[in-house]
DNA sequence: TCGGATTTGAGGTACGTTCCTCATATTTCG
DNA sequence: CGAAATATGAGGAACGTACCTCAAATCCGA
C-alpha cells in the first residue's frame, strides 16, 4: 500500500509477483495467461484487497459504453414515459461515459424486434436492451447478437430460459397480489371486482392477473371476479369493452387494470357515473391515470418508474461491461404504490 | 465507438479565448480572476456545452469527499437501520471515492450532536450530516461548522430556517396524508382511529400527524380520532400507553403510528387479542413492522428507505463539494408504500 | 533436444482534469 | 509616471487504468 492508502494494480502486481501487463490481461480478461497465473492473480486481488477504480478505469477506456435500447412504439403511454426517461437519463450520465441510444419499433411486432437486434454491431453498441416477446425468431436474434459480443438487457418484459445477461423489471406477480390486497381491504363486505387487461399473451398482464386471483382466492372469498377483459392497450377497445363490463355487472365495486388502456377504462366508468363509487386501482403513473388520481376516479396506482428502470439498466450494463465491481449489486425493481396523497 | 466528440478543458480555452490555468480558476472556483473574465468563460461554456469529465476530476483531484455521518443512538429500529446502510452504501462508494464515516450519538442529546459537529474539523470531513434537532445549540454549530467550509446536509429531520446546505428526507405532512386516504378507505363505514406517536416535539412526528388530521377532517368525516398518545419511540412507555388507548376506547377500528414504537403498540394489541380485526398502518419497514405484516397484524407500512436516503446524501455531497453537474438532479425521497404483498 | 507456439515482462502513451510553479502582462493607485 | 498589486499565460507533473508494441522467457510436442 503507498503512501496514499489506495491499492493499485502496481500493488497487485507486486503482491501477485507477475508484471503489470500479466495483471492487466487477467483484470480485463485478455487470452493468453495460464490458469495457474489467473489464479495466482486472483489470489492476490482477495489478499490485498483490490479494488479497480472505477473513475480512473473509465478515463483509461477512453471511450463511452454504447446501450442501445428498443422500445415499442405506438399509443401505450407507458413506452412513451419510457423513451423519455431513456432521454432524460441519457442526459445525466452522458458524464459517466454511458451512452444511450433509443430506437423505437412497432409494438407487438417480434421480427422487427429480431431485426433491430440484428442491425446492432459491436461499433454500435455494447448492450441491446430489449423489452421481450416471447417468440423464437426473438430468442434466435438474442443468440446471434451474443455471439458479437454484445450483451443483452431485457427490461420491463424479460424472456425467460433465453441467454439474455439480465432482467430489469418489477416482479409483477406481486403486483397483482398487491392490488388484490388493497382491493380485499377497500370492500371488507365483499362485492364483485372486474378485471380488465391489455392481452393475456404479454406474461407482464397475464401473471399480474394471476397473482390478483390467487390472493381473492385465498384471503379474500367474500370478493367475486368479473372478466377478465383485454382491450389490447388500445383507447377504443378498452372503451367498449368496459361499457360492456359495466352493463352486465350493474353491481360492481371495485375495478382492476392490470394493463395499460386506463384512459378508455376511465371514459367508460364516467360515461356510467360510477367513477367515485367503484374502487380502481390501475398500473403505471401516467397522464390518464394521474388525472384519475387527482379527481378521484382512481384510488391506487400501482407503478414501476421507468427512470428506476433505465437507472438499473445503465447499472446492469456498466456491471456486464466493466466487471462486478463496476456499480451497486443489482436490486429489483420495487412496485411503487401511489395514491392521490403521495404523488409527487 | 466515438471518435470522441468530447469537449475539453483545452476546447474550452480556446472557445473563451483565455489560457488552460484560467479556466481552471474560475472552473474550480480559484481567486485571482476579474468578473469580466469569468462571464467570458461561463459564456463559452454555454456556448460550446463543456461538461467536466467527472471520472477525470475525480481522478485528478487524487483524495476522496470525506462525509461525517452522524446518526442518533439508543433503541429506535430505523436508526439501526440507518446505521446499516451508512456501512453498506459506504462500502460501494467507496469505489467511487466518496467516503463515509458514521459517528453516533445519544439520541433527542442536542449538545452532543452540536458537540459532534463542532469536532469536525476539514481535514476530517468535507461534508457533515445530521439528523437535526431544532435547538440553537445546533443552529449555532451549524454556523460554526460553515465558518471552517464544511458543508451541512439535514438527514430525516430538517433544521428549518438554517444555512444547511441540503435536505434528504420525505415529505411528512404527505405521509400523514396517504395513511389517512388509506385507512378512510379501509373503513367505508366509519370507525374511530387511534393515533400513536413518539413526540409531537419530533418535527417529523408532528407533521405525520397533522397531515393525518388534515384528510381524515376533509374527506372522512365519519371517521373519529382518538389520541395521539405519546410513546417516546421507546417500547414500555408506547405498550403501556397503548393499552389505556385500547381499554378507553374499546370500539377501536383502526390504529395509525406515525412514531417509531411499533413493538410496543403491537404488543399492546395482540394482548387484547386485537390484531386481526384492527387496521394498522405504520412507518419504517424494520424488524417488528415487517413480521406485523406477515402475521396480518399490520396492514400498511409507509417506509422512507434508509438506502435511498444515504444515496441520496451521496449525491448532494458530490454536488456540494465539485460542482452542480457532479450528480443526478435532487429529487426527493419517495414515501414506499409496503404490503405483505409487495415485501422485498 | 530442438523449434515453434504460447506466456510473460518491460516500458511507454493516452485519457481529461487538478494543481503547482514561474514568468509575463495588465491594472490600480499614490 | 512608476511601483506594487493583481490577472493571466505557459508548461508540466500527477491521478490509476487501459492498451499497445516488442522482446524475452517458458512451455510443449516431435
Amino acid at each position: 500500500m503507498d503512501a496514499s492508502g489506495r491499492v493499485t494494480v502496481h500493488d497487485l502486481a507486486r503482491a501477485a509477483g507477475v508484471s503489470l501487463a500479466t495483471v492487466d490481461r487477467v483484470l480485463n480478461g485478455r487470452p493468453g495467461v495460464r490458469p495457474a497465473t489467473i489464479e495466482k492473480v486472483e489470489a492476490a486481488i482477495a489478499d490485498i484487497g483490490f479494488r479497480r477504480d472505477l473513475t480512473a478505469s473509465m478515463l483509461a477506456r477512453a471511450r463511452d459504453i454504447g446501450l442501445r435500447i428498443i422500445v415499442p412504439d405506438g399509443s401505450n403511454q407507458f413506452f412513451g414515459k419510457l423513451a423519455e426517461a431513456v432521454g432524460n437519463i441519457g442526459a445525466q450520465v452522458r458524464a459517466e461515459r454511458l451512452r444511450l441510444d433509443l430506437v423505437r419499433i412497432r409494438a407487438m411486432d417480434s421480427r422487427a424486434l429480431a431485426k433491430a437486434l440484428d442491425d446492432i454491431t459491436p461499433q454500435d453498441a455494447d448492450c441491446a436492451v430489449i423489452v421481450a416477446i416471447d417468440k423464437p425468431e426473438v430468442h434466435a436474434a438474442v443468440e446471434r447478437a451474443k455471439g458479437r459480443g454484445i450483451k443483452i438487457i431485457t427490461l420491463v418484459s424479460d424472456l425467460p430460459g433465453s441467454a439474455r445477461h439480465g432482467f430489469v423489471g418489477i416482479d409483477n406477480r406481486a403486483a397483482g397480489r398487491t392490488a388484490a390486497s388493497l382491493m380485499g381491504r377497500f370492500l371488507p363486505q365483499g362485492g364483485e371486482v372486474g378485471l380488465v387487461a391489455g392481452s393475456l399473451e404479454l406474461i407482464d398482464h397475464a401473471e399480474r392477473v394471476a397473482g390478483f386471483r390467487a390472493v381473492v382466492e385465498a384471503e379474500f372469498p367474500q370478493m367475486a371476479i368479473a372478466g377478465p377483459i383485454e382491450g389490447q392497450d388500445e383507447f377504443t377497445l378498452t372503451y367498449e369493452r368496459t361499457l360492456r363490463l359495466l352493463d352486465e355487472n350493474p353491481g360492481l365495486s371495485g375495478l382492476y387494470n392490470a394493463g395499460a388502456g386506463n384512459a378508455g377504462m376511465l371514459m367508460a366508468l364516467n360515461e356510467k357515473g360510477l367513477a367515485q363509487r367503484v374502487r380502481v386501482i390501475g398500473h403505471e403513473l401516467t397522464g390518464p391515470t394521474r388525472a384519475g388520481l387527482e379527481s378521484g376516479a382512481v384510488d391506487v396506482v400501482l407503478d414501476q418508474s421507468p427512470e428506476d428502470e433505465v437507472r438499473a439498466v445503465c447499472a446492469a450494463a456498466r456491471r456486464l461491461v466493466l466487471g462486478p465491481d463496476a456499480a451497486p449489486p443489482e436490486q429489483p425493481i420495487e412496485i411503487k404504490v401511489f395514491l392521490r396523497d403521495n404523488l409527487r
